[in-house]
RNA sequence: GGCGGCGUAGCUCAGUCGGCUAGAGCAGUGGAAUCAUAAUCCACGUGUCCGGGGUUCGAGUCCCUGCGCCGCUACCA
């Protein structure tokens, strides 16, 4: 029909520190591989490429944590990703991971081509190093005292007691994190890409894709307002792929304990598999087909969260590089909710894909999201949903439909295609569909609307239901014996056409259809608009292709999920009980709580938190801050009765003076409610 | 507080460059049929398109503003 496309589609990379979850499937794996598969039906040069991407400090501090190398948490988490892929029938041509030998030498030699033609800019500066480690020390390497609350243990990037940002040298007595050791400051060499320079260059690069989704442009945009700043893509860590020896020699810096950023390094990763894939098919340069002729069309799918690195960032990379063929569209997703609320991997709050495998269907999963997709904004999941969607649609009405056809054709045509005959005004129409439908589909696909697809798919089932029910073929059998095998026969000509243009969301059944209809594995898009089954061509038995979900079955999974926030989080706070630091009764004498009353209360400008406020603490009056004011309005804490650390030493918040700081209770959940005290006493009681 | 996004039927969502009485599926009510997984098919919607202004011959769609929700960000619980 049209010359063949050379197409090569990526899905963004999973990070390998845990396993896969709705949200990462609804926004980048399940729209790409409807994408492909659809491509492939329509004879397309297409190829699919992901895989884990496997570097940069959370795997490192997991790794640590669980008391293991960073190379055994990526092993784990890369083959249970892989398998749970494959079992949700994600058809990648290949599934690689960066830490693989390809891929370090690939990055490499991306990092060496930018810095021959002199790309980055070089720039020295002074970071904590660990003299015992040898090793610089990324700011989460890095514990000390917080210098705003004193919490001994705070991060070098953020303290996670009084949530404050920080830098490595706010630290009091800082330390290794590794070693324990007190770093040294240290001149270190890094690498930056120059965005700022190349913003020009990328926006008219941009302008030339207004096609893009609203979406992904309205970010563009945000970023390009901002002012593209320079990002270094080099970091001082043991873990990931290390700068060229050679190249560092260059700079008079030794090599060891660089890495590239993990952000440089993961896009890189969609090349080092394609080539890994090349190597595999035994022809080892096919690989640059696909990301160095210029007639490839490249797509990224990615999550919005993605956006800047597939539309700014590694555009830039591959410009400057010069060999590579630029994104030609980049079909971000929003965001994905399960019953209403966020997402949440720490709190277990998520349905994970291998669990899921092993109570349902892939194919049900792949049809319901397919088609509540969060393509123009965030969308919702639920179980219930899940359920209805599943019964009413893929049971009811397709599985139904082919169902009530091949038993009809075995229990009066002796399980044979039987003879199409004259058509009639409603056989055309019928016959109209099964023409026009797949292009229209298709189009549906290729503009990367795929709630639409599903949508306009499902129609056609319905649409065959009610040929069948107006039809008759129960009646026209004993009254009009060739007209009711026409109606057979068209609708297990239907049954085809769905199960071909049901392909790309619905691959195993799809194929449990062709082999009911005895049909080669190999059909292809065209075949859908046509009338394929010969007369008198056998048929299997029918088989039912979707069981209904049960009420208990789903009830079970909601239960699930709604205790999944809170028993998680008692276990955390348990944890963190019998980890608590103890003190001594000399220490707690130090801090000076006493009763206070709430005399005014008002919001501190353009602070969503602060309140300042005046209070009565007996024999002096006083004013403090307090970051309460997303649980109270200043005229319900007028005359409250409060409790206050009186010899904090004063601090300025905001331009506000604050002396002394009130006491409140908050659980896991931001749930804040200030401390009182039982019975009248007077402002400035001592609390002991 | 700043930047960005969102607010359409009971529920989940469509509404392309502003253009005919604002749509789909589900749920609900009534009916037809009995080949089929009690499945199917048909009929039935007085929705302040969050509120208020404005631009326009015409606005769910564009502009301003208020409210509510979400994200990023700043801010000592």
């Amino acid at each position: 029909m049209e010359s063949k496309q050379r197409i090569l589609v990526t899905s963004a990379l999973p990070y390998a520190n845990g396993p896969i979850h709705l949200g990462h499937l609804a926004g980048a794996y399940l729209p790409a591989d409807i994408f492909v598969r659809y491509h492939r039906l329509k004879g397309s040069d297409v190829i699919y490429i992901c895989g884990s991407d496997e570097h940069g400090v959370p795997i490192m501090l997991r790794a640590r944590a669980e008391g293991v190398s960073p190379q055994d948490i990526v092993d784990r988490y890369h083959e249970l990703n892989k398998k749970s892929f494959a079992a949700f029938g994600m058809s990648f041509d290949f599934y690689g991971r960066t830490s693989s030998p390809v891929h370090h030498r690939t990055s490499q030699d991306f990092f060496r081509r930018l810095n021959e033609k002199n790309i980055f800019i070089v720039k020295k500066e002074k970071q904590l190093y660990d003299p015992e480690a040898k090793i610089f020390l990324a700011d989460r390497f890095v514990r000390g005292t917080c210098p705003k609350c004193g919490y001994e243990d705070a991060y070098g990037d953020q303290c996670e007691k009084c949530g404050s940002s920080l830098s490595p040298a706010d630290l009091i007595d800082p330390r290794s994190a590794i070693t324990n050791a007190e770093p040294v400051m240290k001149e270190t060499v890094h690498w930056y890409l120059p965005l700022a320079r190349f913003q020009k260059k990328l926006e008219k690069w941009i302008n030339e894709h207004q096609d893009w989704k609203p979406n992904v442009l309205g970010q563009i945009k945000s970023w390009f307002a901002d002012g593209l700043k320079d990002r270094a893509v080099t970091r001082d860590l043991p873990w990931g792929v290390s700068i060229p020896e050679d190249i560092a020699r260059e700079h008079g810096i030794d090599a060891s304990g660089k890495v590239l950023y993990v952000w440089f390094d993961a896009p890189i990763g969609y090349i080092s598999a394609t080539i890994e894939w090349a190597e595999e098919k035994g022809d080892p340069d096919l690989w640059k087909a696909y990301w160095q002729d210029q007639s490839t069309r490249l797509i990224h799918f990615i999550g919005k969260d993605n956006i800047v690195f597939h539309c700014i960032i590694f555009p830039a990379m591959l410009m400057e590089h010069g060999d590579y063929v630029l994104p030609e569209n980049v079909p971000a997703n929003e965001f994905l909710n399960l019953e209403g609320n966020k997402l949440s991997t720490s709190r277990n709050y998520a349905v994970w894909l291998d669990d899921y495998l092993q109570k349902f269907e892939p194919d049900s999963l792949r049809y319901v999201l397919a088609g509540n997709l969060p393509e123009t904004r965030d969308a919702d999941f639920s179980w219930k949903d899940f359920q209805a969607r599943h019964n009413n649609e893929l049971a009811d009405i397709l599985g139904n439909f082919v169902n009530r056809t091949v038993t009809f054709a075995h229990k009066y045509f002796s399980g044979k295609v039987p003879p199409l005959g004259e058509l009639d005004e409603m056989d055309r129409q019928l016959v109209e569909k099964i023409k026009t439908y797949p292009s229209r589909l298709g189009e549906l696909i290729e503009k990367y609307q795929f709630k639409n697809y599903i949508r306009e798919f499902m129609d056609l089932a319905r649409f065959a239901n009610k040929y069948f029910n107006d039809k008759e073929p129960w009646k026209t059998r004993k009254e009009n014996p060739q007209a009711c095998a026409t109606t057979i026969n068209l609708c297990l000509q239907t049954a085809k056409t769905l199960s071909i243009v049901a392909e790309p969301v619905l691959p195993f059944t799809a194929r449990r259809i062709w082999k009911m209809l005895n049909v080669e594995n190999s059909q292809t898009w065209d075949d859908a608009t046509k009338l394929t089954l010969d007369d008198g061509a056998e048929i299997q038995p029918a088989e039912i292709l979707f069981t209904k979900i049960e009420d208990d079955v789903i009830q079970k999974e909601i239960e699930r999920l709604q205790q999944a926030g809170a028993p998680n989080e008692q276990k955390a706070v348990e944890k963190k009980e019998t980890e608590m630091e103890r003190i001594s009764f000399d220490d707690f004498k130090k801090v000076e709580l006493r009763v206070a009353t709430i005399l005014e209360a008002k919001k501190v400008e353009k602070a969503d938190k602060l309140l300042q406020l005046q209070i009565d603490l007996g024999e002096e009056k006083r004013q403090i801050v307090a970051g309460i004011a997303q649980h109270y309005s200043p005229e319900e804490l007028v005359g409250k009765r409060i409790i206050v650390v009186a010899n904090l030493e004063p601090a300025k918040i905001r331009g506000v003076e604050s002396n002394g700081m009130l006491l409140a209770a908050s659980d896991s959940e931001g749930n804040l409610t200030l401390l009182t005290v039982d019975n009248e006493i007077a402002n400035g009681s001592k609390i002991s």
